[in-house]
DNA sequence: TAATAGCTGATTGTCTGACAAATAACCGTA
DNA sequence: TACGGTTATTTGTCAGACAATCAGCTATTA
């Protein structure tokens, strides 16, 4: 006795595969039933199974080989972000303002929980940074790998797998614009300022220097670039 | 000449879709061509049309009605989130976390944004949670008012439907134990600190003591529920 | 024995056609 | 004008067919 059914057999069928999904406790990298097993156990054409596990594909939840078979995929969720991301992209201001958000908040957790190596590594890509000072190109790509190594360090894939399209999808429309040499030397100030105080473990500051830091990027952004208003939606 | 260009028609006609999605500058609510339109269009089978139409169902990126057509989705992906959710699901820790460091960072949007209107609203939630200390179920249903109007006040749609989710989700899975009164009168002191900072537009006090508030309830909740341990993936 | 080449069955990718179900728009009647 | 019914359109679902690809098995060969 299902509720009011009224539903579709597609989302009967989302809703089925991933109460299967759940309590079969399958972990990335699984194979989950063929196309005509899923038929078979859930009584409804093949389209509709296939429709689904499209769904599921291009959101990035499963991987499919022909030939092989459909697992569960071992990079959760990237897709889905990026996909929203495109829809919402003509409204650049409250992405923006999501990255800041999040990003403060990844700065604080990432003060507490990085090593010594983290440290380093960072350390490391500020030295690049300065080395490819005018090759803005190749700065831009180290600035962005900056950012993702310290969602990285917080060992969140939630927040990690959200951060990267997002981080990714600003940077590319901000190297559209041009950004002046003064703009570039005062990143590498602000990822100085905000490596410190990983190194003293102070979450507090770090999340502040990072507020600092994307405040400036923002204003930056404003100013260098033509920026159209946000639609209202 | 495209790279190695082995993709398949579906993720094809995606690209394409979305293309003539930000192109066309869709607003939500429009309507989109039919499906027999895009079949010509794209000049591929209706199955494929279907698949990547599904597909953007799921993810709440268009509405389909039978018998009328298919539109952009007015309030964009707020089930993505939730079908990452529940995929990522089994490993609570990690959600508890990515809310921590989202509604910090919310509290702090919110703080500087908060009209005088938005603060009575919000004490008038506080006012509620102490009529109905008694009754658990009404109580986290306030509770969970409180913490969705957070997220409403900083007027980012991108924030609130992700913020949307993860809340419910985090609070369905809490109701399942059962909390105790002190915890509850933790809740409504918590909740008041915040709206003090919020008066006072303090939007580090006010992220500060959204930090204190959620990892109370994440103590409370480790303590008085059975969790199992996080997955690694 | 070990390695390689080829075969085979299984699995996903795509198209087509058919019918059901629901809806908006139109039309005629009161 | 208001109401009820018809119709064309559109999405929902199924079935069948064939292509493309791959894992695993088998037989051949050095």
């Amino acid at each position: 006795m299902n509720k009011v059914s009224k539903t579709t057999v597609t989302s009967a069928v989302l809703e089925e595969f991933m109460r299967i999904l759940i309590e079969g406790h399958v972990k990335p990298g699984d194979k989950i039933p063929t196309e005509q097993e899923l038929v078979q156990m859930l009584g409804v054409g093949r389209s509709s199974v296939r429709e689904v596990l499209s769904a599921l594909e291009l959101i990035g939840i499963i991987d499919r080989r022909v030939g092989d078979g459909t697992y569960i995929s071992d990079n959760l969720n990237c897709k889905a972000f990026s996909l929203i991301l495109t829809v919402v992209a003509q409204n650049t201001p409250v992405l923006f303002e999501a990255r800041k958000v999040i990003e403060v908040g990844l700065a604080a957790l990432a003060a507490e929980k990085a090593t010594p190596a983290d440290l380093q590594k960072l350390e490391g890509y500020i030295v690049q940074m300065k080395e490819h000072l005018d090759e803005q190109q190749t700065f831009i790509q180290i600035d962005l790998d900056f950012h993702l190594y310290i969602a990285e360090i917080t060992g969140n894939v939630f927040l990690r797998n959200m951060m990267f399209p997002l981080t990714t999808f600003l940077n590319a429309w901000r190297e559209k614009s041009a950004r002046s040499k003064a703009a570039r030397e005062m990143a590498i100030a602000c990822h100085t300022n905000i490596l410190e105080k990983f190194k003293a473990k102070d979450a507090v500051g770090a999340s502040a220097a990072m507020f600092d830091h994307l405040q400036q990027i923002q204003e930056f952004f404003i100013k260098e670039s033509d920026c159209e208003n946000p639609l209202a939606q």
